[in-house]
DNA sequence: CACATGATCGCCT
DNA sequence: GGCGATCATGTGG
C-alpha cells in the first residue's frame, strides 16, 4: 500500500515562486488586524500570502475570504467561547495565522484578528498564482494550502514577525469586491445566512457554486 | 475508550 | 448534484 502521508506535503508549488523584494510589496500594518474583521476580510482581497523556503520565497494574490466572527458566530471554532488547544490561535492577536485539519484531508488557513482574547478569523479560501499559473491550483481553501505547503505545523506563527510566513497589501487598483453568504457552514443556522464571505468578481480562481460567484 | 462529524475535493452520474 | 475518502478533534460514558 503507497498510502500518501499527508504531514508530508510541505513544499510550496514550484510555479508559486515569486520576488516580494522587486515587486516592492509592504505588510500590513499589525492595528489593522486588531479593529474589524470583516474589514480585514474584505481588504486582503487582492493581497500577496507569502511564504519563504530555503532561499526562495512563493506567494499567491487572495481572491475569496470569509469572516469568522467568535463566540456570536455558529460557524466558528470559537463558537461560544469554546476554546481547545487546536483553536487556541484564534485567540491570539491579530495577525497570527490559525490552520487546522478538515475532512480526513485537507487543511485550511485563517488570518486570526482582533486583540488577544477575541477569537476571530478571515478564512483563506482561495488565490492567484503569478502570472500563467492555472486558475485552479489554488481555488477553495485546501488546495491553497495544498499548493503553499500549509499544514497544522505553521497554526499560531506571527504574520508580523519577520519570519517566513506574510501577508502583504495588494499592488494597483483596488478590486471588485462581491459579497454572498459563507460555504459549507449549512450547519449553523441563522450565521450560515451572514454576507460574510467576500471575492474578487474578476477572477477566475474564486472557488464554489456558480450562483454564489455573481452576488453584489 | 468509543463514536460522530466536519470552514473539502474529485470523481461519478 | 451526489457521494466516498479519511482522520483529527470534541464530546460523552
Amino acid at each position: 500500500m503507497t498510502r500518501r502521508r499527508i504531514s508530508e506535503d510541505f513544499c510550496p508549488d514550484p510555479r508559486l515562486c515569486f520576488d516580494p523584494q522587486a515587486l516592492e510589496l509592504e505588510e500590513f500594518p499589525r492595528e489593522f488586524f486588531l479593529i474589524d474583521t470583516v474589514r480585514v476580510a474584505r481588504e486582503i482581497i487582492g493581497a500577496w500570502f507569502a511564504r519563504r523556503h530555503g532561499n526562495r520565497w512563493y506567494g499567491a494574490r487572495i481572491v475569496e475570504t470569509e469572516a469568522y466572527l467568535g463566540s456570536a458566530d455558529a460557524a466558528a471554532h470559537s463558537w461560544k467561547g469554546r476554546r481547545t488547544p487546536r483553536v487556541e490561535p484564534m485567540y491570539r492577536e491579530g495577525g497570527h495565522l490559525y490552520v487546522f485539519f478538515v475532512y480526513g484531508m485537507h487543511y485550511c488557513a485563517n488570518v486570526v484578528t482582533r486583540p488577544a482574547g477575541i477569537a476571530e478569523a478571515v478564512l483563506l479560501r482561495a488565490a492567484e498564482g503569478p502570472e500563467g499559473t492555472p486558475s485552479k491550483l489554488l481555488s477553495g481553501p485546501g488546495r491553497l494550502c495544498a499548493a503553499l505547503g500549509i499544514t497544522v505545523s505553521s497554526s499560531g506563527f506571527d504574520l508580523l514577525s519577520g519570519g517566513p510566513l506574510r501577508l502583504y497589501r495588494g499592488l494597483g487598483r483596488s478590486a471588485s469586491v462581491g459579497v454572498s453568504q459563507r460555504i459549507g457552514v449549512d450547519y449553523a443556522g441563522e450565521a450560515a445566512h451572514w454576507p460574510l464571505r467576500f471575492f474578487d468578481r474578476n477572477s477566475e480562481a474564486v472557488s464554489g457554486p456558480a450562483r454564489l460567484k455573481t452576488s453584489s
